[in-house]
This record gives structure tokens, C-alpha cells and sequence, in this order.
DNA sequence: GTTAGCACTCATAGACATCGAGTGCTAAAT
DNA sequence: ATTTAGCACTCGATGTCTATGAGTGCTAAC
């Protein structure tokens, strides 16, 4: 196990490495106010911490920086807890500011608040639709082939999509399907929603209709549309600014990946657990994400989980602001949503 | 006035430095096919080319680079007219491979092809709604105090927004209300609704309806969002690939242009003449994109003008490639959409 | 156990030489 | 009167060398 002494080290080094991005050599140690003993004794502890692999040298003689198991290290043990400023509170705040009723611009916004305060990428997940309610179903028709079919939920989230009817059916018999439609299915979960239909509503329909068939495997198809929560981003660019992008490869490989929507989107999925998550460097399965560091939290309304929130920045990442800000964001926004939508 | 040969060279270096980047010298020139006389003629024609301002050198003795009135002119006078092969048109034909009869997905699609075969970065501003004529208006009760308004087009587009529903109003003045908004302002223009509510609706309502002024002003400001043609980027990444940009500051300053979806909206916005349209470096009026050109095309339904297609690159585009390319993807894309659209 | 001292390493930066692609100019060739 | 060969010159790029200095590990003294 390390010592106090050791820990205190390895906390100043990483401390001094997210604030200069410079390798951080002894003699530069001795003299912070922390350390009391000298860079001789510092140098010894030094070789310690590099052999059990906590911090690394970027050539022989240079001073270390902080590997990935000290990051991981520092993260699960060494964070300084942090005091926000009231101007960081403000801007957190100002999320709320405009009664913005919309879900989806509340959730933006908070992209790129967070990317302001952090100075770093940030993602938010967008809602998800899929356990949503069903408030209303309508067809309308656009001409004779084509129709353009809409589902409202409980939060006030908004689906459309354009369909094609089959001939057989008469407007008469499409007013009547979307009554029983709505009779049958209003409150159930969008992703219950084919499932409902097949087993529940097929045979009322059967009953009513002509040519139901036909209908139902556009509608079905149509229900069947599983929204994928939006991602929101904010501060793509401010990754140029940090000095370890410097290299355009580098840019390029973390470009790509965010711009790669899918995967990027999968791995925020999987991010789903309560409370601050961080991944390190590789520990980011996905490619191009090596240099990198991922910190999520989630929101929710009430009980229920909603989306999560997220900022991406360089390993060398100021983990306890960032980790500060998030948590505060991810609760206010749990607390507002809860109040908006709370009472439906 | 150039002299023929004075042309040809001037053509002669501009592809030749379009192709590889590197400047052009006469000794590099007098090796080219086309070219039949010696390197001391053309560094005396260069010279001159140089003094009229077409080219210029990046240092003392370096060779010629196309200055932007090198460009312009040969954008205007001397592009060698490129035939697509066929796996080029082919790429082109799968954005309406599947039957998508949603213009977004069509558009967006356009967008990330267009990038694709060009390799630089592609924006497709999707249609223009405010044009569209309303089909429907809807608004569907959440709970006490809000509602969703949807706005459906005559194109299968659907507007939606949450509003607050003044306590004043009961569920069936509400309906009524719908009821008189959609007997009055079916096929009415979105951009005209509000100046028609005011003018021939409010009156009828005021017949109607009770507390019927609080109601109005909600439904005026709903149906007054102009909604924004959206969008659509492709290859944003592929700057990154270009060899100009391997300065970070310059790859910084396009990006924020990007990003900065505002200006960079507004200037697309003024693209809208009909046919190719060319801005080469600091024509373009926006900061930070100096070292860019902009290629642009339009597409219709019919004689009505939909939205612009542009690519975005380096200075050094393949300005040949990219404006036939454009010109094709803006005519197959308007002769697939007047095919769908048209008959409404 | 701690520290002073010292030899050693290596990235960084500046000075300097070399190379080569390119130029402009002049004088000869066409 | 053009065109071209020849030549001196420029300047970015590349490579070598040398100092500098921040850093290390190790040893011996405290």
C-alpha cells in the first residue's frame, strides 16, 4: 500500500499536471507549501510511485506525469473537493432561466453551459423517448397515397413520420382506426406499443375494418419507430484549445469519433449507472478515445432515469471541477424536470 | 489581356498546384505535355502572370501559387468540364434508392453523399418551411396548464411547440377554437398565418369565444415561429484531411465557423441564386473563412426553390469536380422531388 | 531515514553549413 | 523580336554540432 507520504506526492504531481500540463520534476515539488522534506527524498518516492506504476517518465531525465492508474487513482481517492464560484452557479442556474417548457431545449442548453464552465466537449442524452406515454396518436392526410402519422406522449415529445396508405383503405375507415387506436392505447408506453397492438388491439380492428391487414402492418411499422435519444453537443472545438491536441492526428482521431455518432451514442448508453462515472483513457473502449477521459452523470424526473450528461476532455482533465459541475447540473436539472413533469 | 499562352500556363499551374498542393515552378511546367516551349519563356510569362496579379510567390525564389484573382479567373474562364464516372453517379442515385418520402432524410442524405464524393465538407440547408401551406393545426391538452400545438404542412412537415394554456380557457372553447383556426387557415402559407389570424380570424373568434383575446396572443406567437431551414452537415472532419490545415489555429478558426451555425446560416442564406455559385477565399465576408471556398447550388420542386447545397474546402478545391458534381446532385435532387411533390 | 552532492541523460534551442528548387537577368541563338 | 541557355543569387528545408538546463539515480554523509 502506498504511504501518507506517497500519496501526498502523487496528489501534488497530479494536481500540478492538470493545472501546467507540464511533467512535473522534483526540484519543482520541494518547493510547493505541502511539501516539507527535500527533492532528494522526493526523488526516491518518486522511483516508487513510478514502479508501481502510478505516475511515468516521458524520457529518462525528465520529470513524471501521471499514468492512467494514478489518474485512476487520483480520481477514486485524491479529488480536493471543490467550491463553485457564484458566477458558475448563475450560469447553472440560467439553464432555467426562460421558462422553456421544451424538454429538448432545456437539455441543450445544458450542453453547452456545460461546456462554457468546463472549457471542455460536453454531450447530453436527450430524454428517452421510448418509456414515454402515449398521450395521442393522429393520421392526417397529405394526398391520396401518403399520410403523415404523429405521436404525442405524456412529456410533450412529438413523433412524426410519413406513411404510405394502402389503397384499400377510405378515409372513413382511417378516421375509424385512429379512434379505436387511441381508445385502446393512450397511456402505454411507446416501446410496448407493436406488442399492444398485435395482441390487443388486432381483433378490435378486425372487427371495424376492412382490409385491416393491410393498415396494421403500416401501423405497427409506424409505432415501431424506436427513437433514439438525441445527443446534444456542446463546445466541439474547445478540444483544439488544449495544448495536448496540438498534434492534428490527434484531432483528427477524437473528431472523428464524436462526429461518429453511433458508436459514441452506444458508449454513452452504456453510461447509465447513478451517480459520477469516469472512464480513463483506454479504459474507453472505443478508438481514438485513448487520450481522453469521459465523466458521466444522469438525470432523472422522480424516480425515473432520464438521460445522462457528460464532458469530455483530455486525461489530463480537471476532474474535480468537472466531476463539481456535473453533479450540481445533473441535480438541478433532476430537480426542475421533476417539477415540471412530476404531476402528469 | 492574357495572351493564349499566357492562359494556358496560368491553367497549367493552377491544376497542377490544386493537384498537389505544392507551388508550381517553370521548371516543373516546362515538363508537362501541353507545354512546349522552355522554363526561361514561362519564368518570364509567370512573371508577368505575376505582376497582373494571377500568381504569386511564397517566398523569393519559390514557385507560383494562384492568388484568389488566379482562382477567380480560372473558375470563370478556364475550368476543364470533368465527366463523373460511374460509380460516381451511382453514389448519387442511392440517396433515393430507398423510398424515404421524408425530405429531411432525403436532404440529409444529400449531404453526407455530397461529402463523400468530394471529400470536403458538405452543408445541405433543408427546405424551406415558411413556404409550405398549412394542412392542420392540432393541439392536444398535456395537463392543466399546457398543450402541444403541432402545425402540419402541405409537405408532410410537422411544426410542434409546448404552450401554456391561460386558465381562462375551457377544454371546449379549445376545441372550437382549433375547430374555427382550422376552417380559416387551411392552404394559408406559414409565413402569412399571423398576419391572417389578426386580420380574419380574431374576429370570428371574438364570436365564439369568451376570454377569447388571452387565448389569441398564445396562438400568435405559436404559429409565429419561422421555423429556420435547418442543416444538414456532411464530412465536417474531412477539413482536417486537408493539407492547409495542418496549422491547429486554422483548423480552429473553420471549425468555429461550422459551429457557429448562425452566421455561417445566414450567409448560406444569400446563396440562393439560381446555378452555381462560387466564393473564393476572402469573398466570403465571414471571419475565419479566408483560406475557403464556398461552392453552392440550388434545388426546387417545380419552379419553386427549395434550399441550397454547398461544399465547403480550401481555397486549392477541385473546383471542377465539386461544380459538377453539385450541378448534378441539385438536378437529380430537384427531379426526384418535383416527381414526389409536385402534385399537391 | 533524510539529504547534499555529483555524474549522467536527454529534450530544446541556437548557430552554422549544405542542398536544391526556384528565381531574375544577361547575352547568345533563332 | 522572340526564345533560350547560362549563371549568380535567394531562401526554405535539412542535418550536424554545441550549449543549456531541468531532470534523474546513486552514493556517501548527516
Amino acid at each position: 500500500m502506498l504511504t501518507d507520504r506517497q500519496l501526498l506526492i502523487l496528489q501534488v504531481i497530479i494536481d500540478d499536471f492538470i493545472r501546467s500540463g507540464q511533467p512535473v520534476g522534483s526540484r519543482t515539488l520541494s518547493k510547493k507549501e505541502e511539501i516539507t522534506f527535500s527533492s532528494a527524498t522526493i526523488r526516491n518516492e518518486m522511483a516508487d510511485l513510478e514502479e508501481l506504476g502510478y505516475i511515468e517518465k516521458t524520457h529518462v531525465s525528465s520529470g513524471r506525469v501521471p499514468s492512467e492508474k494514478g489518474y485512476r487513482y487520483y480520481v477514486d481517492h485524491l479529488l480536493s473537493p471543490q467550491r463553485l464560484t457564484h458566477e458558475d452557479i448563475a450560469k447553472i442556474k440560467s439553464i432555467f432561466a426562460e421558462r422553456i417548457y421544451e424538454l429538448e431545449k432545456v437539455v441543450q442548453k445544458s450542453a453547452q453551459i456545460l461546456s462554457d464552465l468546463t472549457n471542455y466537449t460536453s454531450i447530453v442524452l436527450g430524454p428517452a423517448v421510448k418509456d414515454n406515454k402515449l398521450k395521442q396518436i393522429q393520421i392526417i392526410p397529405l394526398n391520396k397515397e401518403t399520410a403523415v402519422a404523429i405521436i404525442v406522449t405524456d412529456t410533450g415529445h412529438v413523433e412524426n413520420r410519413v406513411i404510405t396508405i394502402p389503397a384499400s383503405i377510405n378515409p372513413s375507415d382511417l378516421e375509424k382506426m385512429v379512434n379505436i387506436l387511441n381508445e385502446r392505447l393512450i397511456g402505454v408506453p411507446l416501446v410496448d406499443l407493436k406488442d399492444k397492438i398485435y395482441k390487443e388491439v388486432a381483433n378490435v380492428l378486425r372487427a371495424h375494418i376492412r382490409n385491416y391487414d393491410s393498415m396494421l402492418k403500416t401501423i405497427s411499422d409506424t409505432l415501431d419507430l424506436q427513437p433514439a435519444e438525441k445527443m446534444f453537443f456542446g463546445g466541439k472545438t474547445n478540444m483544439l484549445s488544449q495544448p495536448e491536441f496540438n498534434d492534428i492526428e490527434k484531432v483528427r482521431s477524437i473528431m472523428t469519433v464524436i462526429e461518429q455518432e453511433k458508436d459514441f451514442y452506444n458508449l454513452l448508453r452504456k453510461h447509465n449507472k447513478q451517480g459520477i462515472q469516469v472512464t480513463i483513457g483506454k479504459e474507453n473502449q472505443l478508438r481514438g478515445m485513448e487520450n481522453c477521459s469521459l465523466i458521466t452523470a444522469t438525470y432523472s424526473v422522480g424516480e425515473k432515469q432520464l438521460g445522462t450528461i457528460a464532458v469530455l476532455g483530455p486525461t489530463r482533465m480537471e476532474y474535480s471541477r468537472v466531476i463539481t459541475i456535473l453533479n450540481r447540473v445533473a441535480s438541478d436539472l433532476s430537480t426542475v424536470l421533476t417539477q415540471w413533469y412530476q404531476n402528469n
